[in-house]
DNA sequence: TCCTTAATTAAGGAGTCACTTACATGACCG
DNA sequence: CGGTCATGTAAGTGACTCCTTAATTAAGGA
């Protein structure tokens, strides 16, 4: 999917060991493309790439002083990957509150499966 | 990368706006395929791959009952992502008071690329 | 002006991903 | 036993990902 919502572009780029690897590098302090690429056995123009997608995600931001281009981290796409993920455990959180509630009640646990619902 | 880390695959699980559209509906208690498939213009089989990604990154379990599975959902991964996640959004707030105090302390801003250090 | 440094763009290849349709498995039900 | 319901497996396809090398842009210094 080339055109992707926010929330998917921002875990994909995050799905990567090198992307991680420079965002915490980079949780450092903004620094150039060269400081990034270092550490890596990798070429520039990989560097270069994962970058772009970083940057793409909102992860990055970059600024052109003279050659050098310097990359500074962004968080505000973090505060969404958290948002969703809290959101998520506190569902689970309640439902499991629900089902001890229901156990509590008497009424057969909702595990079962009622496929007679399926199908319409 | 067939053979990744835990992360990675987690994050690649959710990278993909149907896989978290099945996990929303999980949130709200354990169902059969059948049931998390309905709302999707999708085959079922797209649905079983899904399902296979998303157990792999353990984020559902699935058991089997007579010609019935019925999947739930499993938040541990998720405490792995926000663990990252909240790990990253913190060390860039140390980072930014970091910049303030040197602000403060009157040198010059480490913003300023320092490329002599590269290319060792 | 020429060379070096910093980084990007271009083009291509191997592998993976997200689907599809067709077929297989396996449990229950008349 | 045969049919149907719930799901999975197989195989194929187009798009995308991650990397490569080669060429390009663009700034600064001798």
């Amino acid at each position: 999917m080339t055109d992707r919502d926010l929330l998917s572009t921002v875990f994909a780029a995050l799905a990567d060991p090198t992307r991680r690897a420079i965002l915490t590098h980079l949780a450092q302090g903004p620094t150039t493309v060269g400081q990034i690429a270092e550490p890596f056995a990798m070429s520039r123009p990989a560097i270069s790439q994962h970058l772009r997608v970083l940057e793409a995600a909102g992860l990055i931001e970059r600024t052109v002083t003279a050659q050098w281009r310097t990359c500074t981290l962004r968080t505000e796409p973090l505060d969404e990957i958290a948002s969703w993920v809290d959101r998520h455990r506190r569902y689970w959180d309640e439902r499991f509150d629900l089902l001890e509630d229901r156990l509590r009640a008497g009424r057969d646990a909702p595990t079962t499966p009622r496929p007679q619902e399926e199908n319409r």
